[in-house]
DNA sequence: CCCCGCCGAGAGAGCGCTCTCAGAAACCGG
DNA sequence: CCGGTTTCTGAGAGCGCTCTCTCGGCGGGG
């Protein structure tokens, strides 16, 4: 074995492998790329030379000519407080991260948190250095759907769309829990207990996941009272605050749905501190199962399971599909199944 | 202004900058990377040739002569558990965003799970795909730093490395909080506040972060009982496991300094469940300050704050400040200070 | 035994950019 | 107004790789 070529000086080319097995720089470049229609003998010559020169391809020029960068953007444009305090970014990047592992591609993390971020994020992809782009958490006013549409990127949505027109968009390929039908099985269930005035937290009304989990609660409820919903913003003090205004307004009601388990946690807290009983005067649903939240509130929190890193695999596996058959029409958007998990709250 | 060049056909190159400017291939690339030395007419007309094209510069293009690539990597090694449920990696991960955006380079971010993804990361580590590197909780059998150094890449450490001659190798730079100094200053106000038996719950000890910290304990208390030491695991179950365990060996115990926030509202619970008020029977202080979880517990706990994500952004900064000046000795590692922050659990 | 066909290997162009080098143009003092 | 600088600009090589095209060689059929 001689020493590791690859560390000092210039790291070994295609050239000197060829040259090393005594072969051409295509002849090389095949076997580096499967080693299709070579023979035997030659091959092997080249894979020594290559690993004894601690060969690795240099991307760039591959790049150059393939126009194929094996590295997808993921652009998550969130506020701060959401992304620190949720587990639900790094769900998502856990589950893409997985399925782009596993199709030896690389991860652009690219942020948004202010105006002149998106800027710098249409200028990055525009610069052509990733083969498609995820996108999440998109507010109404995200210039970045546009652009990553106008430059032909191909693209998967995290979450419904909320945009008019987007439903109807064939190109649009989203990945959603189904939040309508989470929030039905929740309402359900709180009826199956015997509850008979269910009020709601919900989320921030400019994201469709709050939208989707209301309408999913109005599905059960068509003529509920506008007293018995409260919106809140998905952290645990807009739980509070949601929570102490519905008990002001509604004294009387025996359950709530809380659109997300930190509100949740919240809201169990106000109630008790009002004195009343959970789950006996007051059952809680919430919605998410973020173990670390929904274990630990007192009593544990009775929930809608949502599969977040199912999600980001979903998402990451239909736009690898797309990158490789750029042909083939749009995969039709995906909806992914909720489910009740029932703890002590209800 | 023509049509949109961008979106259809082949993106314009530089050469068709440079024809439709009237100059050559050089001239415009002068214009585009700062424009030095062109002579004000000639770079107006250049400018206004790019933004008429819609041109961005080809950085595979680029990369591949100049060597750079104005990419960084972010390797975190952590298993699931504790990526999820500790804000710690996504405030990592804002801080090194801001960094990494202002200077205009990109974040690629390898996560690791299984033995083989050291393997995946090793390989394109060495494709010089990123011109340097941020590792994150290192654990001692982990062979990314031997293979980044190898490979001879810049990078910076997150948390003060373990491995034995870790702490002397001049070229090893590192940004860690004060540990240990945050420790002493949980004891400190233990005392101060008049506690005479303080146990504590440790972090896994195969962690720098959790050996400082137990440090930083004994520190003030050179000759404590041994008894007073549970070891726990930066879950809220460890810490709860932990707490009961002290509870049976120690119940005289009037104090705990818990070693996350997590861990802590695990013990609380437990104190509580014992019939033990918190702060009057037993004081307890926690480490991270990390909100979502040290303003809700009840009481609201007092905890040492450490600076996540100023840690991301100077590990970046170092990192940046040695990729600009490669021939620069190592910048020295850096200990971020930590404060306390006084709520009610002591 | 010759020719055709096919498979495997090599030559070479070219991806889009930077950067050196040399020549052209502008500028200065004498 | 001229020679010598000093600026600017352009030509061209080359970064490392892929891929097409061509050619050599071998086997088999006539």
């Amino acid at each position: 074995m001689t020493e590791s070529e690859a560390g000092a000086g210039g790291r070994p080319t295609l050239e000197s492998v060829a040259e090393l097995a005594g072969v051409s720089r295509a002849t090389a470049s095949r076997v580096v790329n499967g080693g299709a229609g070579v023979r035997a003998a030659l091959r092997e010559k080249v894979e020594r030379a290559v690993v004894e020169l601690g060969y690795v391809p240099n991307l760039a020029a591959r790049t150059l000519v393939t126009r194929r960068n094996r590295a997808i953007a993921v652009v998550i444009a969130e506020p701060e407080a959401r992304f620190f305090s949720d587990p639900f970014f790094a769900q998502h990047l856990r589950g893409i991260s997985r399925e782009l592992a596993a199709a030896d591609n690389q991860m652009v993390l690219l942020l948004a948190e202010e105006e002149r971020d998106h800027d710098r994020i249409g200028r990055y992809l525009a610069g052509g250095h990733v083969d498609g782009v995820l996108l999440f958490s998109l507010h109404r006013s995200d210039p970045t759907p546009e652009t990553v549409h106008r430059l032909g990127l191909p693209f998967v949505i995290g979450g419904r769309p909320g945009w008019p027109g987007a439903e109807s968009d064939r190109d649009l390929v989203y990945v959603d829990n189904d939040n309508r039908g989470g929030a039905r099985l929740a309402v359900q269930h709180l009826r199956s207990i015997g509850r008979q005035r269910i009020a709601t937290i919900t989320g921030p009304l400019d994201q469709t996941s709050s939208i989707d989990r209301l309408d999913g609660y109005r599905d059960l409820l068509p003529d509920g009272d506008e007293d018995l919903i409260a919106i809140g913003d998905f952290t645990a003090d807009g739980g509070t605050r949601a929570m102490t205004e519905l008990l002001a307004r509604r004294p009387d009601l025996d359950a709530v749905f809380v659109a997300s388990d930190v509100m949740a946690s919240g809201a169990i807290r106000v109630l008790r501190a009002a004195g009343r009983r959970v789950p006996e005067d007051v059952a809680v649903v919430g919605f998410d199962n973020v173990e670390s939240v929904a274990a630990w509130t007192e009593p544990r929190l009775t929930t809608i399971r949502q599969e977040i890193e199912e999600m980001g695999r979903l998402m990451t596996r239909l736009l690898l599909r797309r990158l490789n058959d750029p042909g083939a029409s749009a995969p039709s958007s995906v909806i992914i199944p909720t489910a009740l998990v029932v703890r002590e709250s209800a």
